[in-house]
DNA sequence: GAGACTGTGAAGAAAATATTTAACAAATTG
DNA sequence: CAATTTGTTAAATATTTTCTTCACAGTCTC
């Protein structure tokens, strides 16, 4: 139809507008503590579909120990999957495409781990100042300052079964029902 | 009433389990992004009140240049807040101690950073992908990919609108009658 | 089972980040 | 207004993290 000069400028166009969005989400992940190099490799296979170690090598200019890694890390928060392309050997990898999924399965795991990790923390804590408090010897200024880190303690404690709960009511879909997700609609404004 | 020698065991006593509430936090807010010893900083002052500048140095035996940066980031996920002790020339900081509004503070500012940089992101990606496939020349493959590109990306705003009403939801403290926090009750289990 | 291929571990190189020291600018005190 | 103190910036250093090359183990193919 047109000559394969045009074609190449179209493609262009086309890969562009991929990379704003690869860019854009490699930026956001790393506020999430993901390294940048892994949150673009995140954004390729978002607007890529299914990719294999390779393909994901020679698309990002990187080695494969990287991809490999990468992948991996990427696998740990729960937002890509191992895939197969029937009949292939190679194996392939699939981003989760879906952000209500990926934000259930990113924060779910981040919040459980944080709650479980500090609550305890906080019930050794607590242990060791009660110790000290019911001591005889303990002077009274080290028991008072013990009973206020209790105090301060016992408040996020409170937290951290909310934040539980917050846990629990994304997992069970609860949340989506408070706030819903608004519906696919032509005439939207 | 006994020897300082007791004190002292008492007083490490308290110090250690200080210590484990502070490093579980750090390691926490490991998982946010937030360098570790940034994160220790924060846990000290949660269980110290508020410091100035020094007592950091000293507490944490690092530099005072380190400690300032360290309080800019702290300041800028607003979970750390400039106070005076009256009469002092010294400028102190505080940290936020009450977790529901540390959580609110983090996720409301990353979030909405989140929302705002990925859409604009997908309207110019979006803007140009419709270029492509209005155009006449562009071959019928290319635009059928630039027209998948905005299938999902036409998902995706969807989401990034549902996590700005849930960054709303945070603000105006709906979310909170969502999900509600415990009440303060002698008789808990 | 030999040969080819895929994915990962280890070691070292390269790059990025954190930390300190030194210098300075602003503010406060006497 | 000189002297002191506080907080920050800049440059140098140290440390950590990331990435690559190389090597190898496991699998599939013929």
């Amino acid at each position: 139809m047109t000559d394969s000069h045009h074609q190449d400028e179209w493609r262009e166009s086309l890969e562009s507008a991929k990379d704003i969005i690869i860019d854009s989400l490699a930026e956001t992940m790393d506020l999430y503590g993901v390294t940048r190099s892994v949150g673009t490799l995140y954004g390729t296979m978002y607007v890529e579909g299914d990719m294999t170690l390779d393909e994901m090598r020679e698309k990002l200019g990187m080695s494969k120990p990287s991809m490999s890694t990468g992948v991996r890390k990427l696998q740990e928060f729960n937002v890509v999957k191992k895939t197969h392309r029937r009949g292939k050997r190679k194996q392939t990898y699939v981003a989760e495409k879906d952000f209500f999924r990926f934000f259930s399965n990113f924060f779910t795991q981040q919040w459980e781990r944080e709650v479980r990790t500090n609550l305890s923390a906080i019930e050794s804590a607590w242990e060791q100042l009660d110790m000290l408090i019911q001591s005889e010897e303990a002077e009274d200024s080290i028991k008072e300052e013990a009973r206020e880190i209790q105090r301060i303690l016992s408040q996020s404690i409170k937290y951290y079964k909310w934040l539980g709960r917050l846990v629990e009511s994304i997992e069970t879909g609860e949340l989506f029902k408070y706030i819903p997700v608004e519906e696919d609609d032509e005439k939207e404004r």
